[in-house]
DNA sequence: ATCCTATGTTAGCATCTACTTACTTACAAG
DNA sequence: CTTGTAAGTAAGTAGATGCTAACATAGGAT
């Protein structure tokens, strides 16, 4: 008994097998064959929705890019102070890394970003954004007086980015023995204590 | 002409490429192929020198892990103050980065992770080698007035370990546009000086 | 100089990969 | 109920990959 499924759901259904595949074996490692028996058709089926496993890739970065986008959108719109909108930011993406963990994987993975140069431009556009949010939050703490002057809005991002790197990784490694967000968001309380702010966690 | 090589210079030379390549086109889109290319031998040369392709990747953990190892112990060996040794310790990380610029990619790879148990469990040693000597060297600077008691000495070792991977990751997407160790220290200087450590850089 | 063997080569195999072609059939619109 | 189309399949392609087998020879030990 052969089920169809509308050319829509099919490809929400493909994307999906690709982004927890890319977790389980790795983003290059994964193949075509790998996804259709996920999901249950045939390997050609796959073609049937993707002219190439390129393009699939590049529907996948869409679908990628626009849950991040619009995470940081809600963290933004839901807290006035930068301050909230900061620790707001840092909570979001540690939601979407647990969400999709293949998430860090893919979008340094290097094999990708080789012979996909449009996934590479994308995703290197998407976490200079992240950056310029961090960046212009920890500006407005400073300005407000809710974070002290001792580092610069900069370099101040440049060492949370790497924070959520860093605990992603060893959650990943270490068999996600511990919740990504908690470990996350207490580490992110530790290093702004560090940086000087006066508020604790909201 | 075909000239002959004693087979230790060749396995090196083997080795060299292999990580030379890991950098260039990714730790597993790396072929056999590619290596003998690089070098200058068929493709079936390669297996005069490793029985099998996981293997040559043993062989090249061994490299690396040697080398991080001795490039620790100088660290650890070249200063007596644990201020010192843990500067000399990310300085000699971010050394062997520099010099091979496929370690993170190497340690962190899940695909490699997959299907080389042994190699996984070497680089994990490795790993949780590092951030010992980090944490030890950060409760002696605590216990010998060095650096304030801000921060617990595990939470500080995740962060600089975090600090090295992001500066690292950086390096690597912005095409090295930078000198790492550099950039690297910076950063470390930055960090240490919201640890609340007295000395600047040695 | 002469062997012998370690280091190479060429040719090939089985398997996997992305992708194609020719055919089938579920299913919704008329 | 018919029928056109879109979603599927079976069977294949060319090329890549890890690895092997059979043969050749460079070059050090004798």
């Amino acid at each position: 008994m052969l089920h169809r499924k509308p050319a829509g759901d099919r490809k929400t259904e493909i994307v999906e097998a690709l982004l927890d595949l890319a977790d389980r074996v790795g983003p290059d490692r994964l193949t075509t064959n790998d996804i259709a028996r996920e999901i249950g058709v045939t390997q050609a089926a796959i073609f049937r929705h993707f002219p190439t496993k390129a393009d699939l890739w590049l529907e996948a970065g869409d679908v990628i890019a626009g849950r991040l986008t619009q995470a940081w959108g809600r963290a933004l719109a839901s807290d006035p102070t930068p301050g909230g909108r900061l620790r707001g930011l840092i909570a979001a993406q540690l939601r979407q890394i647990e969400a999709a963990p293949a998430l860090p994987a893919i979008l340094h993975s290097r094999e990708l970003n080789v012979d996909n140069a449009g996934l590479r431009d994308r995703f290197r556009g998407l976490l200079m954004q992240f950056q310029g949010h961090l960046v212009a939050n920890l500006e407005g703490m400073i300005s407000d007086g809710s974070m002290g002057a001792r580092v610069r809005a900069a370099d101040a991002a440049v060492l949370l980015i790497s924070l959520v790197q860093g605990v992603a990784i060893r959650w990943s490694l270490g068999s996600r023995g511990f919740s990504l967000p908690d470990e996350g968001m207490r580490l992110l309380d530790v290093q702004l204590a560090l940086f000087g702010c006066r508020e604790g966690p909201g």
